[in-house]
DNA sequence: TTTGGTTTTTAGCTCAGGCTAAAAATTTTA
DNA sequence: TAAAATTTTTAGCCTGAGCTAAAAACCAAA
């Protein structure tokens, strides 16, 4: 039984709520689909019905395995999407988001396994986030914190973000923050709680603490 | 106002009846869309309504001029996603088309002409099939002929298929006849029509009528 | 030109996936 | 712990795109 793109965003959305906040009730997950939560009711008694889904009234919905193994092939679709429009078509990493849901919803294992060759197996899609391998492993990005938890005189380097809204990362192409770059944090103003950092002790970057909670980083050696 | 992927699919049918015999009748659009007459005349009256299809009762329809566009960009769509596939994710050349009818509702004029570009501005699809420019123009196949037309002693090009199911592509692969191959016709039969080819004098090909009449070659020099 | 066959249309139904408004259940707060 | 607030569910409706069966229009041949 094949599920149709509405059903897979659901299941997405209830992957996405498990990994984050635990539950996925029926309100979160109608702001997640763009639905009512009537809506959300009567699909969840579907996908139940269907065995993606365990579901009891009132009590919120969690993946089965094989919900849970379809939303892991959503995400690991999604992010080779993203990368291919990226590397290849050369899109900006804002613009990405809603082509890929899209594309996500087409074909099989096999399209989404050639597009993975075809790209030589990246590891991360361009906003930093892990791809889930063929089996459906997500590794995890080590050792990744928020740029608002580093001290002054931490050196490290900007792995991805929290927040991946058009939105926001424009607001990081403005201040030329990208994936890779390596920073120093050679300030925290106690005033705002903004943060000075310097790129290889050249160019003075001033990142609020907005900011700072949603940018990913690794701590690299002093 | 965005039309469906079963409204496009309306638009390609009717356009490619249009180039072929002439007339976009109720029936032989129903069997191109895999559906009932009842339900196209329903859809027609939609699509008339919205402008894209000029339609009288009992009498046939014809694509408006903007519906015309739109028939070609989903042509356009459709053939740079088989070369993508096949180039890029080595597809074979039969195994295509259901994903590429897939692809092709995705996106708007900048993805494809995104892919078009990555592709370096394919002038044919892998059926041979000239893939349609961004300003809706079909660059038209010269002096492409049936094979069942070439007489003995004629050298050609394999230029493309006028059937391009499964079935007959993957009968081609096992005659190995591909796009771009030269053959040299040495003998047509008379019990039968079927003929022989030969690629530069070396191996011998039995090509029967029923192949002929739907391998499209080019003539070439003496 | 009338009769028979084909094609198209109409009428009314189904299903997926939405919606709103009201009822029921749950949770929070006084 | 009872009342108030919130959340979820139910009930009933809508739209898109299909379907079948029957009626209407068209075509063709006697």
């Amino acid at each position: 039984m094949r599920l149709s793109s509405s059903q897979e965003n659901y299941l997405k959305a209830i992957y996405k709520l498990e990994v984050g906040d635990g539950i996925a009730t029926n309100q979160s997950l109608a702001a997640l689909v763009e639905a009512t939560p009537a809506s959300v009711t009567n699909m969840l008694r579907k996908l139940t019905e269907a065995g993606w889904v365990e579901y009891r009234a009132y009590q919120g919905a969690t993946l089965t395995p094989s919900g849970r193994n379809e939303a892991v092939t959503l995400v690991r679709k999604h992010r080779l999407w993203e990368v291919f429009l990226v590397e290849k078509l050369h899109y900006d990493w804002d613009a990405v988001h809603s082509l890929a849901e899209e594309l996500e919803h087409i074909g099989g294992e096999e399209l989404i396994n050639r597009l993975d060759a075809f790209l030589e197996h990246p590891a991360y899609d361009p906003h930093g986030d892990p791809i889930p391998n063929a089996k459906g492993v997500v590794r995890i990005r080590q050792h990744a914190i928020a740029a608002s938890e580093a001290v002054v005189g931490d050196r490290f380097v900007v792995c991805g973000v929290k927040d991946s809204s058009s939105l926001f990362l424009r607001h990081l192409d403005k201040l030329s923050i990208c994936l890779g770059k390596a920073y120093t944090l050679i300030d925290l103003l106690e005033f705002d709680q903004s943060a000075v950092w310097t790129e290889k002790d050249s160019a003075l970057t001033s990142v609020s603490n907005e900011v700072a909670k949603n940018v990913l980083i690794q701590l690299t050696d002093e």
